[in-house]
DNA sequence: TTGTGTTTTATTGCCTCC
DNA sequence: GGAGGCAATAAAACACAA
């Protein structure tokens, strides 16, 4: 025992004279599932009989008499095997053995009250189960293992269910956003194709108009007006966005679906009055429309910081995404 | 009966606390 | 520095399939 703890021996044979061990062997008997609950007297002395197992106990250094512990035990079966098996007991190095069922089922319910053991109480119950002190004191060492063990399989469980379930939320997730992107840009395109025939409309009756006499023509006004109109189109798309974007992002109510299509279905839609002044467009300004649709400005998709998604807000239950967190994170642009 | 995996008892070495 | 707790591990006991 290199630089461990010194203790006495288990070895009841190799005990002084002044040890009376009484080793107690039996026939194995498979644990039986009687009930324990008359044998729980935790202060008591051991006025309990429990026959037919085996026992590792050795009646030494624990009690002051023998007598009173060896009814705890089944005594050496005597008509088995009398006196050779006893010398044989005596002189062979002490093996393990196991508690028996009774005893066991006494430190269980001795445990649930308290798995800690204090000096008194492991003399109490070494004295009641007539077990030395050390190997109470070894079963709630082990069984305090065992006990954080199970608790340490139980947690993993859990947080494993948690994970899946957290895994499955972030895959229906992933499939809602695209499928959302997807109607995005079957709207958006919708919507650039309505613009165009309009234009196109527009075109073909400004050039109708340019044949009358000289008048100022809605073309010409309109180019006067010059950048001022142009603003006030754009301006005017954005607002449309605007109605989609609080559609899509108000993706609590169930309608939302809806709500990107009727709004920018109505943008699209000829009843909208477009002014002829903010409808002529060239084609410099129309390709600028395109980008702001197809890259909408950063309040429809807000681009986060790196610090915003890196750092997932704490409702929604930050478990450890290895990698997928960042794409997670970073969905939204 | 035997091989093998699991459970239980016990030891060892290190650490913390008083 | 001693007592006690814990983790790691050994080894005996046990369960069970082949």
């Amino acid at each position: 025992m290199a630089g461990g703890r010194v203790y006495p021996s288990n070895t009841s044979t190799a005990g002084g004279s002044n040890n009376l061990s009484v080793l107690l062997q039996s026939q194995r008997v498979p644990y039986s599932s009687e009930p324990l609950d008359p044998l729980f007297i935790p202060s008591s002395s051991p006025s309990f009989l429990v026959s037919g197992t085996r026992s590792m106990v050795s009646f030494e250094d624990v009690h002051g008499t023998n007598s009173a512990y060896r009814s705890f035990f089944r005594t050496f079966d005597q008509e088995e095997n009398g006196d050779e098996d006893l010398d044989e007991y005596v002189h062979q190095p002490e093996k393990k053995r196991r508690l028996t069922v009774d005893q066991v089922q006494f430190l269980e319910k001795s445990f649930e009250v308290e798995n800690k053991l204090e000096p008194e109480r492991k003399i109490q119950l070494a004295k009641d189960l007539g077990l030395k002190p050390r190997q109470v004191a070894i079963w709630f060492q082990n069984r305090r293992a065992r006990c954080k063990t199970k608790q340490l399989e139980k947690d993993y469980d859990t947080l494993q269910a948690s994970y899946n379930s957290l895994k499955a939320d972030y895959g229906n997730l992933l499939k809602e956003k695209d499928k959302l992107k997807e109607e995005v840009l079957q709207l958006t395109d919708k919507l650039l194709m309505k613009e165009k025939e309009k234009r196109n409309y527009e075109l073909s009756d400004v050039n109708t108009l340019s044949q009358e006499p000289p008048e100022k023509s809605v073309a010409a006004e309109t180019a006067s007006e010059g950048e001022e109109s142009k603003v006030s189109l754009v301006a005017y798309k954005q607002e449309d966005i605007s109605y989609a974007k609080s559609d899509i992002f108000d993706s609590d109510s169930p309608h939302y679906t809806d709500g990107v299509h009727s709004s920018l279905l109505e943008a699209a839609d000829s009843s909208y009055p477009f002014e002829p002044d903010q409808s002529d467009l060239s084609q410099d300004e129309e390709d600028n429309l395109s980008k702001v649709l197809l890259h909408p400005p950063s309040y429809i998709f807000p681009k986060l910081e790196d610090d915003d998604y890196s750092d997932p807000p704490a409702s929604s239950c930050n478990s450890g995404f290895p990698v997928e967190d960042h794409a997670f994170w970073s969905w939204a642009y």
